[in-house]
DNA sequence: CGGCAGTTACTGACAAGTCAGTAAGTTAGA
DNA sequence: TCTAACTTACTGACTTGTCAGTAACTGCCG
């Protein structure tokens, strides 16, 4: 390849860039589809829904995305984005803080419950064949395991099994979601208690017989 | 008017019962709901879907149901029925029996994608408002909630507080629909090793301090 | 026991609505 | 001036539900 040149001279003509005001018109969109997905589905939300709640009409809403699938999409990977600068500045847990990360949540989510309704519609949803998200959760399932297994094993000192790890790893995210749609359900269900509880125990058990004390508590 | 004739004859004309073989035919196209239903949601699924298996028209599935929303709900009343029956004979599960039991129930359910998916998807979908089976899955997790809370609590000898109790109640029912749903996602997850270890570990928990020995193994 | 009244179990056509997506025209900002 | 960012208007595919009509079955009357 020749290098000596410099890059590509932009082949541009004028205003082919979006307006300065499009890049935050786009994000009050993706807000409001993740209120609409979340509330009624993706199938069942409809894209004048999503497009009245920021005062255009569907049509505006398909030339920004071209699709609703498209759209689903970006509301995933936006939300993506956001999960990641709200952990911003501070370090990704791992090992046992990675364990006090989740049960803040669970706390932390009673106070959204917006958006794990969202996320709970979603992820149902995504079990029915061809569902557009269904990759993109499933991607989350298995990044989400990795870490928390690798956490029982990092806490465990390397003395947990792989395969215990991986089954206490699946049976922390299935405990977390599952008491979700309780909750949601029903609000008597006290879903930071159950959910503590829970992690202590699925944790304790798999550390059962690598002669560490118990971390959380 | 001469009002001397006996009180209102009986009005009743002539044959008022439903034909021999309309019983089965209504179950054909309960079975075919609940698959259609199942896979693709009660609000993406459509009655012309559910007729088309029977072999009638979706006008034919209305003259014997009257709308989408009584279909769905004899489904799952038909479902109740068919979970009864398969228990016939064996006597209803308590105490420790109640949790072999469940895990069993997870060993099916490998062989059971179908009604597995079905569950998952009726369950998140009817977390959005108005659904008509939110009521019939708040109902289910409540009298499930308390069975097993019933459960822990005998197999504890009393020694368990209720709170403790309730919460592990819930945390075994979110367990098991949780790794459903990253099963029916992924096969590498191993449901029934999970969901026996995540029982375990949490009646585990609920049992501690009690001076009881592990009850499962 | 034959026939007929009344009912059931449909079909096919249609109503009324929702939906995503397209095409063409308008406005306003760079 | 050029074009992004819309709107309006429309299409075609689907939805559930209604309705009138029809064939077939059921049970009673004579």
């Amino acid at each position: 390849m020749d290098d000596a040149v410099p890059p590509a001279a932009p082949p541009q003509r004028r205003a082919r860039q979006p307006r300065q005001a499009t890049t935050e018109r786009r994000a009050e969109i993706l807000r409001a589809a993740a209120h609409t997905f979340g509330s009624k589905g993706y199938k069942n939300g409809s894209l004048a829904e999503v497009a009245e709640q920021v005062g255009i009409t569907h049509a505006g809403v398909l030339h920004h995305f071209g699709s609703k699938e498209a759209l689903l999409v970006e509301v995933l990977e936006y939300r993506d984005k956001e999960d990641v600068r709200d952990l911003e500045g501070q370090h990704i847990p791992d090992g046992i803080q990675l364990f006090q990360h989740l049960v803040r949540t669970a706390r932390m989510n009673v106070e959204r419950r917006g958006i794990v309704q969202g996320y709970t519609v979603l992820t149902g949803e995504s079990v029915t064949e061809d569902h557009p998200a269904r990759g993109w959760v499933t991607n989350r399932f298995t990044i989400l395991r990795g870490e928390i297994q690798a956490a029982i094993v990092e806490v465990g000192g390397g003395d947990v099994p792989a395969d215990v790890a991986a089954q206490a790893a699946s049976a922390i995210i299935g405990v977390m979601d599952g008491l979700q749609v309780q909750w949601l359900l029903d609000d008597s269900v006290d879903l930071p208690a159950a959910t503590q509880f829970a992690i202590e125990a699925i944790l304790t058990s798999a550390l059962l017989g690598t002669g560490r004390p118990h971390p959380l508590r």
